[in-house]
RNA sequence: GGGAGGUUAGCUCAGCGGUAGAGCACCUGCCUUACACGCAGGGGGUCGCGGGUUCGAAUCCCUCACCUCCCACCA
């Protein structure tokens, strides 16, 4: 590393006295680029840390969430490489099938023309040029946040090492027949034009109503009618029967009878089956197979047909008969009711809450359809991704999440795979032209299994998920067994939100188990969704979006780092307001100053790879006695993903122990007042130490005031980032000098409180005179000192007399 | 209908069996030779309601209330 090390090194000039984090972030970025020193090795012989990104869309922007969780990757990353482990963050994007395919669609329509008008070839170089325009984006905004990823191994999942990986997953799930095609009614969203997965639907309780339409029954059942009631009046048009309970005994008596259908006239017989609720509407329920999932299942067990009245573009079919035909279905449901209700068949018509299926993407409420798509059966999978969790091979944090995990996977349903777009992975079957379909990894394989190539390949695509599914070994060079692979797989954490647990999390583990026999990762932490100062989920419409690199240019990076890592409390959104930010900054202005301190005053003295705590005077066997329980805390809260907790203790110590009591403990020695052993040095191997600790969470600062530390380079030659990552020093440690310290500050404490009580102006040289009974009453409690009675008081008056000069300078008294 | 989380100082939240904590905000002094992005001092809470367990409960258990979110095929 010696090379690149030395290109690392800083300039050493003097700390400005402004405090301006744009005037080093991007610079230290920039060398810490060009050094290299974030590529991780492999082979090695060292211990393997891994991370893999959540790749943000590749085109898109990063919100908060994308910052929360770069903070705390980089947060674990830098620990870990800092600690000595082959730390890898592997960056890289998704090419995100819906959400970017839409942005270019957009952008066609302003132009006047569309995908369809463009074609399949046209329309997807164009996608290539806008991924290709925006690509750089999201690398800028990592480097803005200091993410200290390995860029040479940048992955992007429609690149060719990740298509390879899909149609090798896709072929080898399709010879096990877990990946088949068939015709099944799935969620279709007539706006994007494509089925969408049970995951994409979002329930909404949305305020409609319920018709009761009069059915008459068949001259053969004697006449007369029976009411049913439903939400959708349109799609009776569809309807091929009519259910009521086994059990009721309203309607016992029209088993093997039939009803006619209004408007169209077709005969509904009805069944009985015990999926209907008595209880709601009439108890009858008109079935219509084709559009709705319930109506499709009861339909299936007594043998009846459906019929496809809505299309895809969510308009009547021709199936709905003349009238009807090509209208919208909304615009059909209000004509439907006008005619029945002309027809005298409507007979009472009721306000509804319920809850409807709407497309979380495109918002409008999903229609059942009947459609061939590509599927994949879970449940095999899902049962080891159970097992996993169940036995620790995987660990949830927050562990709250384990009973929704365990409930998804033991009910889940097949996933719906391919969609009706253009950009993304096609799906890897081909079809001869007498119909017959051919999976395979490449058109030639296709074409040699088929023994012809007058082949069509599938139009469709397949769900973003089912890419990302692979991505913490496709990255790593899967389905070859390369070094990389072999070097970081299975990874060490996945940090994402809670809100893509099903639709990534969990994909992951089915896939990774599926695929290479591990759990992916050892540990997966699910962070809280970031909101606004109010709590309310950021979203465009509201206009509470806060954008991250917008609030790195007024803060600095380190103080949105540390504002974000030190809100990540286990199982809670993240409430975001500037206040914390402009405190966060704060606090990097007091490292600045306080650097700024010890550089001026330490003459001579250097940075300290080893100190021996012995001959030391007690304010310096103090703070290192601190600090060396400060390491062991930070490892130890690092280590148990309490980052919340690790920032606290991070800022008390460097604020309050160093800054509020060491430094003014240093002065009278550091001015030659009150002279100390050592004092200098003492105070430069703190600062060392804290900046070290605070790096993973304050890169840019750590680094900036670092390399200007005289001895640092006794630490690590080039830089920060590669310096030893604090451990406990027993040694320094002493509950005995801390005990007596704590004596000293309190009484401190203590005549600051009397003299601003007695309302004595600041500059007054007040007399103080010190009993040995004001002592001994004042002392806490809690302090070892006080427990041991008498004697120890006598210590304690004897320690307070020996350090008289310092209670001097600290209350300023004589 | 299931499930999860929340209700602690004005605000946002830690604490989760041993006499209430932080940051910000607020009040009073201070430009004390690193820092006004600062220093020192200070006020402020019957820890949602009601029961129970315990020598002792924000902290464990139960009831209730109110908020948030997730899952779920009553048309």
């Amino acid at each position: 590393m010696s090379e690149q090390g030395k290109e690392v090194v800083s300039r050493r000039e003097e700390l400005d006295k402004r405090f301006d984090p744009r005037a080093y972030e991007s610079a230290w970025q920039r060398r810490w680029a060009e050094s290299g020193i974030f590529r991780a090795e492999a082979p090695s012989t060292r211990r393997p840390f891994c991370i893999m990104i959540p790749p943000p869309n590749v085109t898109g922007k990063l919100h908060l969430g994308h910052a929360l969780q770069t903070a705390l990757e980089d947060l674990l990353t830098r620990w870990r490489r800092m600690s000595g482990d082959n730390a890898l963050w592997l960056p890289g994007t998704d090419h995100a099938g819906i959400s970017t395919q839409l942005m270019v669609e957009r952008q066609l329509a302003v132009e006047g023309t569309g995908r369809r008008t463009l074609g399949r070839e046209r329309f997807l170089e164009r996608m290539w040029a806008w991924k290709r325009q925006y690509h750089g984006n999201i690398r800028e905004q990592l480097d803005r946040l200091g993410a200290s990823c390995d860029w040479s191994r940048e992955r992007f999942t429609l690149d060719a090492g990740l298509s390879a990986a899909v149609r090798e997953a896709f072929v080898r799930l399709y010879g096990e027949g877990l990946i088949y095609r068939g015709e099944y009614l799935v969620n279709w969203s007539p706006v994007l034009g494509t089925a969408i997965s049970d995951l994409e639907v979002e329930t909404k309780t949305v305020a409609g109503k319920l018709y009761y339409i009069a059915y008459p029954l068949e001259e053969a059942a004697g006449g007369g009618e029976v009411v049913v009631a439903t939400t959708r009046p349109e799609t009776m048009l569809g309807d091929t029967a009519i259910a009521f309970h086994p059990d009721d005994e309203r309607y016992r008596h029209l088993r093997g009878e039939a009803a006619v259908l209004p408007l169209i006239g077709r005969r509904l017989p009805f069944v009985a089956d015990a999926a209907v609720e008595r209880d709601f509407g009439t108890g009858l329920v008109k079935l219509t197979p084709f559009h709705d999932p319930s109506d499709f299942e009861m339909a299936r067990r007594h043998g009846l047909p459906g019929i496809t009245v809505i299309d895809q573009q969510g308009r009547m079919t021709a199936e709905a008969g003349p009238d009807f035909a090509g209208l919208d279905r909304f615009a059909a449901r209000a004509k439907v009711v006008e005619r029945l209700g002309a027809a005298g068949l409507l007979r009472k018509v009721e306000d509804h809450v319920h809850n409807v299926g709407h497309s979380q993407r495109s918002g409008e409420p999903v229609e059942p359809l009947l459609s061939t798509q590509w599927f994949c059966d879970m449940s095999g999978m899902a049962a080891r991704a159970l097992q996993a969790q169940r036995e620790g091979r995987l660990r949830l944090i927050p562990e709250s999440w384990e009973k929704t995990w365990e409930h998804w996977l033991e009910n889940i349903r097949p996933w719906c795979i391919s969609r009706q777009l253009w950009w993304g992975h096609q799906v890897p079957a081909w079809y001869t032209e007498d119909g017959r379909c051919f999976v395979a990894r490449s058109f030639e394989e296709a074409a040699a299994a088929a023994g012809t190539d007058r082949l069509t390949q599938d139009p469709d695509v397949l769900d973003t998920w089912f890419s990302s599914g692979l991505w913490p070994f496709s990255t790593l060079g899967w389905p070859q067994r390369m070094v990389d692979f072999e070097t970081f797989y299975p990874t060490s954490v996945l940090i994402t939100g809670y809100d893509i647990l099903f639709f990534w999390v969990a994909r992951m583990v089915m896939l990774g188990l599926h695929f290479t026999g591990e759990v992916p990762f050892a540990a997966v932490h699910l962070t809280g969704l970031v909101r606004d100062a109010e709590g309310v989920k950021m979203s465009k419409t509201r206009g509470n979006v806060l954008d991250p690199v917008e609030l790195v240019d007024e803060y600095g990076a380190d103080a949105v780092r540390f504002t974000l890592t030190s809100l990540d409390v286990p199982g809670r959104d993240i409430p975001l307001n500037r206040d914390q930010l402009a405190g966060y900054r704060a606090f990097g202005n007091k490292i600045w100053n306080a650097a700024r301190f010890a550089l001026g005053r330490v003459g001579e003295a250097q940075v300290q790879p080893a100190l021996d705590p012995r001959g030391l005077a007690a304010p310096e066997r103090w703070i290192l006695s601190r600090l060396s329980r400060l390491a062991t805390d930070v490892d130890a809260r690092f280590g148990a993903f309490r980052f919340d907790e690790a920032c606290n203790r991070l800022y008390h110590f460097f604020w309050g122990d160093l800054c509020d009591w060491y430094i003014e403990l240093a002065k009278p020695a550091l001015s030659g007042e009150a002279p100390r052993p050592r004092t200098g040095e003492v105070l430069l191997t703190v600062l060392d130490r804290s900046l070290r600790l605070l790096h993973p969470v304050m890169p840019f600062l750590t680094e900036e005031v670092w390399q200007r530390l005289p001895g640092h380079e006794a630490i690590h030659p080039a830089t920060i980032c590669l310096a030893p990552y604090p451990a406990r020093e027993e040694a320094w440690e002493s509950a005995e000098v801390e005990a007596e310290m704590e004596v000293l500050m309190h009484v401190v404490t203590r005549v600051r409180g009397l003299r601003s009580e007695m309302g004595l102006p600041p500059k007054a040289r007040i007399a103080l005179y010190l009993g040995a009974s004001f002592a001994r009453e004042e002392i806490p409690k809690e302090t070892p000192v006080e427990k041991s009675g008498g004697e120890a008081g006598g210590r304690r008056a004897r320690f307070l007399a020996e350090h008289q000069h310092l209670v001097r300078s600290l209350c300023r008294v004589e």
